[in-house]
DNA sequence: AAATCGGGGTT
DNA sequence: AACCCAGATTT
């Protein structure tokens, strides 16, 4: 075992973050936890995955439950199809796996939402298999530490790390060594000011030695992301709000949310309110008043947010666009549908003074 | 290989 | 405003 594995083990002992998960480590605790940490830091899924275990504590109840009620427990946490790959990995553990998670790293990859990090993860951590899992922050350690001046999302990179870390990862505490580079990365070997005079692995780092630390791993520069008008209607008609719940093949897939929709170039805004509420739901509208706007930016691109007070002038409701149904909604029902952050924040700004 | 898919924390 | 986060899936 090279000298530094063991200064990383020695290092995690004593300075391992408390997280539920850690706490009674059972398989399902741990690929819960797992998929809510994809491109999620720990402090955001701590409350999450404290609400998700005491509402869906084992595997069965998770299968069992509806995607509803899945989805609103994600509400917030972002990357919606984590949750519904959640629901369906479920469905065939039971189905397929007797109920037990998968105890081997090929086989949890045939699971909906387990790619090779996650499968790494929950093979090392619940059941000891010595399958290196590489993440966003063992990509950034072990280029440091190799010297490696690449842009680690570059293709082939997460396959020679892997490789690299597969010949050299401890038999004996496999999960241990995954978790303390890991925890490395998010503590000490920083994107940004990294506190290399605490590092285990300073000896032996090449980019300690070069000085070559804030260079690695190589910054490369980003596309910048759109802007777009989108509206949102509050229809409000006979005591019921109407919301529409986006496809499940879409962004934001399976959560509900005011109808509406991009504007569209040249258009008013008023033209786009009744055109995409008409598209979205079936029902026609006319703008009644300007409740106000929001930003918010998503991955790929950015969106100002136009909310309108409408009032219905017609039409049924029907899916449209992309929107699988519609349906009208008591007022003290808006707090159980699982809504985008956007949506749900025109329900606290908006429709509860 | 590149694009898609959220929301929040940090700098 | 840019970058990043215990990535996976689709195009």
């Amino acid at each position: 075992m090279p000298r530094w594995v063991l200064a990383l083990l020695r290092w995690f002992n004593t300075h391992r973050r408390a997280m539920p998960w850690r706490d009674a480590p059972s398989p399902y605790a741990v690929w819960i936890s797992e998929m809510m940490l994809q491109q999620t830091q720990v402090e955001t899924v701590i409350p999450y995955f404290d609400r998700f275990i005491a509402r869906f504590p084992d595997v069965a109840t998770l299968a069992e439950a509806d995607q509803d009620a899945v989805l609103k427990l994600w509400e917030g946490l972002g990357y919606y199809s984590r949750a519904r790959s959640l629901h369906r990995a479920a469905q065939a553990i039971v189905g397929q796996h007797k109920g037990l998670v998968p105890d081997r790293y090929e086989t949890l990859l045939t699971l909906p939402g387990i790619g090779p990090y996650t499968a790494a993860a929950i093979a090392s951590i619940a059941f000891d298999q010595a399958t290196p899992s590489v993440d966003g922050n063992v990509l950034r350690v072990m280029s440091r530490f190799r010297g490696m001046r690449v842009d680690i999302k570059a293709a082939g990179v997460a396959d020679d790390i892997r490789s690299y870390l597969s010949k050299r990862i401890p038999r004996s505490s496999p999960g241990d060594f995954n978790q303390a580079l890991m925890e490395l990365g998010a503590l000490v070997c920083r994107p940004k000011n990294a506190l290399c005079e605490q590092c285990p692995l300073r000896p032996s780092c090449k980019a300690a030695q070069q000085h070559a630390v804030s260079e690695i791993p190589l910054k490369v520069a980003r596309a910048k992301v759109p802007h777009v008008d989108v509206l949102a209607l509050v229809v409000l008609h006979r005591g019921r709000y109407l919301l529409v719940k986006r496809k499940e093949t879409k962004m934001l897939g399976g959560l509900w949310e005011f109808p509406g929709g991009k504007r569209e170039p040249g258009e008013t805004l008023a033209a786009a309110a009744a055109r995409t509420c008409r598209e979205a739901s079936g029902v026609t509208v006319v703008p009644v008043k300007k409740l106000g706007i929001l930003n918010h930016a998503y991955s790929h691109f950015k969106i100002t947010l136009h909310v309108f007070e409408a009032a219905r002038t017609g039409g049924r409701i029907r899916g449209g666009g992309d929107y699988s149904s519609c349906e009208w909604v008591q007022p003290l029902a808006l707090a159980q549908r699982a809504m985008p952050i956007t949506a749900r924040r025109v329900v606290n700004r908006w429709l509860r003074s």
